[in-house]
DNA sequence: AGTATCATGTAAACTGTTACATGATTCG
DNA sequence: CGAATCATGTAACAGTTTACATGATACT
C-alpha cells in the first residue's frame, strides 16, 4: 500500500518514465521503501487504471517506446490524505528477535554466526544511510535537486529538513540493532565463554 | 515463514491443542512475531501435511473435538535447521520513515498528528514488552515455566537470558523511535513554531 | 560486432489480513 | 438459561517475491 506514495512521491517533482522512475527509486526513496522493478511496472499500471497517474508512450528510436507517466490532480489528492491520515501501525514481527529469544536450541557456533551475520547485515544499512544523509546534506542527491528546483526557495530547508529526518530514523534504528546484536555477543561470551571452539585452531 | 518456527517453539515444550497454542501465542512468542488465530489453525494443518506435527482428535463432552498437536521428529529437525541456517534479512520498508521524509507535503497538524501517534504507538509497544520482561525475570510466564519444567536445572539461566535477550531488542527499538518522533517534534518546533495552533483555545 | 543499458513486463507461488461463520461446553 | 469461552475454521482479497522472458538502442 506504501508503494504507491513513494512512487507518487517522485511523480510530484515531474513526470518520468517507467524506467526512470525505478532507477530513481533505487537511489531515493527505495532506501526508505524498498521494490524490485518487477513490483513498480505494474503498480504503474494498476495506479493508471485507478486514474492516479496518466501514462504517455513516447517513441523511442525507430520501434522502441516508453512509457512516460504524469501525476494526475487525483494523485496528487490521494497522496494528501495519505499525508493527512493517520499511519496504520502493523504489530511487529521480527525474525532476528523470535530467534533470539529461543537461541538455547541453536549451537553456540550458530548462536555467534546469527549475531554476526546480524551486524553485518546492519553495518551494511548503516553505511548506506548515513551516506545518504551525506548526499542530503550536501544537497547533491540528483531526485532532490529536482525537487528543489520546483519548491519555492523559504521552503527548502524545511524539505531538507524532513529528508533528513527520515533517515536520522533509520540510522538510529541500524545503531540500535548493532548495539543489541553486540550485547548478545557479550552474553554469550559470559554463557559459553569468550574464546568457545575459536581459540584453538 | 517464521510463523511456523513460532509455533514449534511453543509445541517444543509438549503437545497443545490448536485453541491453547493460539490463546498462548497471544501472551508470549506472539509479542515478537504477530499472528492471528485465523492464521494459525491453518498453518499447523499445513504444518501436518508436511508431516513437521501431528494432529489428534480427542473427544470434548458429548459431540466437541478438539485436536492436540505433537511435534514431530522431522518438525524438530526443521527447527534445528532454521536455528543454524542464516536468517534471509529483507530490505528495510518502512512507512514511518518514508512518510517522514516527505512531511513537507503535510499540514503543520498533520505532521503533529503523525508524530504524536507514532509516539503513541511505540509507548504502548513498549508497556507491553517491558510487561514481559519483568514476568520473564519473575520466571512467572506460564509457557516459560513449562519450558523451564522440561529443560535440565544448569540451563534456565541461559533460557531465561535469551528470552531476555530477545525481548530487550524490542525494548531498545521501541525506545530508539520513541526518541525519534520526540526529534521530531523539536523539529517541528523549529520549523512552524513551538505552540503553533495549539497555544489559544 | 559485441556489450551495456535502456525498456517493460508476466506468471506462479507465497504470505498475510480482514471479515465472516458456526457451534459446543461450562459456569453461575 | 444466558454469557463467557472453548473450539475451529473459510473466503476473498491485498501485497510481495522470484523466476522467467524479451527485445531495442547506444556506444565502442
Amino acid at each position: 500500500m506504501s508503494l504507491r506514495y513513494a512512487l507518487i512521491s517522485l511523480l510530484r517533482v515531474g513526470p518520468l518514465s517507467g524506467y526512470d522512475l525505478q532507477k530513481q527509486f533505487q537511489v531515493s526513496v527505495g532506501h526508505l521503501w524498498h521494490a524490485p522493478d518487477s513490483q513498480i511496472y505494474p503498480e504503474l499500471r494498476k495506479m493508471e487504471g485507478e486514474g492516479l497517474v496518466v501514462g504517455e508512450d513516447q517513441a523511442r528510436g525507430e520501434r522502441g517506446t516508453r512509457r512516460v507517466y504524469h501525476l494526475t490532480e487525483e494523485g496528487e489528492a490521494a497522496y494528501t490524505r495519505w499525508m493527512q491520515d493517520p499511519l496504520p501501525y502493523a504489530r511487529v514481527r521480527e525474525p532476528a528477535n523470535l530467534k533470539a529469544a529461543y537461541l538455547e536450541a541453536a549451537t553456540s557456533d550458530a548462536a555467534r554466526a546469527f549475531l554476526a551475520d546480524h551486524i553485518r547485515h546492519w553495518r551494511g544499512e548503516l553505511e548506506q544511510w548515513e551516506a545518504e544523509l551525506v548526499r542530503i546534506d550536501a544537497r547533491e542527491n540528483p531526485m532532490l535537486q529536482r525537487r528543489l528546483a520546483v519548491t519555492d526557495p523559504r521552503d527548502h530547508d524545511r524539505t531538507v529538513a524532513f529528508k533528513r529526518f527520515g533517515y536520522e530514523g533509520l540510522v538510529a534504528r541500524a545503531r540500535a540493532e548493532i548495539a543489541w546484536g553486540e550485547q548478545g555477543q557479550a552474553l554469550l561470551d559470559s554463557l559459553y565463554g569468550p574464546e568457545d571452539a575459536h581459540s584453538a585452531s
